[in-house]
DNA sequence: AAGTGGTCTAGACCACTGA
DNA sequence: CAGTGGTCTAGACCACTTG
């Protein structure tokens, strides 16, 4: 009569979570090995390590081989975020998407954004600016490059029909992204089609994708006043 | 002559994941089930379960039992962020961290904070302002809010030995954390602390942490201009 | 060189959930 | 209720890393 199955390794997780909440193993000290802890849990070694796997995942403690496992000595907060296409994002907070395109050009790119891409030589750009609505309401405007090279097809999409950030979403998977948050003041421009005041402090999330080494797009994502992000529940 | 271990199942996901990519597998489309997978790459199915995960944590596909795996149909970019201590921040950049308590005091939180905390009944929180240096210059301004129910050992910390957010984190572990990115423009009061002018555009990360149901803190982070929040390499 | 975590296999059973 | 993913086991070998 063998039992199987009697302990889940979310189960286990928990009580070994439990033991570092407590105290008993403090940070920067070493956990007892996978296989004395299988023994005394009453489990099979590899739910012990899909166990760990998953603290290890959330930045609570440290694995190496032979080193053994140790709480992390220097606890940070790990927290992921989903961010959808923004028409998703509209429409899941039960407002009516509408999105205009602003400007579309090729524009050589400035210093700064060919830095972001990684240009050695930089080389003209699609550059299209684009408002999302959310009920008519102004809610992110978008600034964004493409490179021509990497999507030569975006000559052809019709930016009336479908926004840039969905088409490309859609067709165009990347391999890297990088992703930087921060705060700017309104410029006149960015003020007159967010229907704000100049000076404002916005909140931007700028994006920049790779297909392998060669650039996709970076794009600022500048959204109206009250814009928040949040933890995905 | 059986041949073990042949294929890791990071090869066999960047195989998925590759006809996901180039079209074979389009968005909202099923993929075949694990076994057949496992046959056709020739590998055990628990291979495949764990490339599977990675591609699930990662956002690419959605699995269901019976259902099957799926592209998943709505394409999001998935993104993690470490936020250290802010000790550690700064020194991670090389520079020399200072702190200075501005105020600390027992007030009672004003009803956004106390909606934040999910209070029901507002009672007088500890609120400690504090400054973070890198090489004496302002680097952050945290303004926090710290439950005296649930936190009852923090009116005897030494908050100019240690900051509140170093002995929170090491002494009062969380098991829930809600974050909140925005931008807000600069008060007079809080220009002068970051030396900046009022008016200037900050990013904010507010951070809110529960033990149990039990609120332990709230705290807003400003950061000073310049400041970026960037996804961990 | 040896110890520890990481991975793979093969097989079994369980738990959801869609037809 | 039957099909599919989720998990658990036991055992083996591999790969990294530290003493």
């Amino acid at each position: 009569m063998t039992r199987t199955a009697r302990v889940s390794w979310k189960e286990i997780r928990d009580r070994i979570h439990a033991t570092i909440l407590d105290g008993t193993y403090a940070p920067g000290q070493k956990l007892p090995r996978d296989e004395d802890l299988a023994d005394r849990l009453g489990c099979a070694r590899s739910t012990i390590q899909r166990a760990m796997q998953d603290l290890s995942d959330s930045g609570i403690i440290e694995r190496r081989r032979k080193g053994g496992t140790r709480v992390r000595p220097d606890p940070v907060t790990r927290a992921t975020f989903d961010i959808p296409v923004t028409r998703i994002e509209v429409e899941d907070r039960g407002a009516r998407y509408r999105h205009q395109l602003i400007s579309s050009a090729m524009v050589l790119p400035p210093d700064e954004v060919a830095a972001e891409l990684e240009l050695t030589a930089p080389y003209p750009f699609h550059r299209v600016r684009a408002l999302h609505l959310a009920d008519d309401k102004p809610y992110m405007l978008e600034d964004r490059w493409v490179c021509p090279r990497t999507v030569p097809e975006f000559a052809h999409v019709d930016l009336h029909q479908q926004s840039a950030n969905e088409w490309l979403v859609r067709n165009k998977p990347y391999t890297r992204c990088d992703l930087r948050f921060y705060a700017i003041r309104a410029t006149s421009d960015v003020a007159r089609e967010l229907a704000t005041e100049p000076g404002d402090a916005l909140f931007v999330m700028q994006r920049t994708t790779w297909s392998g080494t060669a650039p996709i797009t970076t794009v600022q994502a500048i959204g109206a006043p009250g814009y928040q992000l949040v933890t995905r529940s």
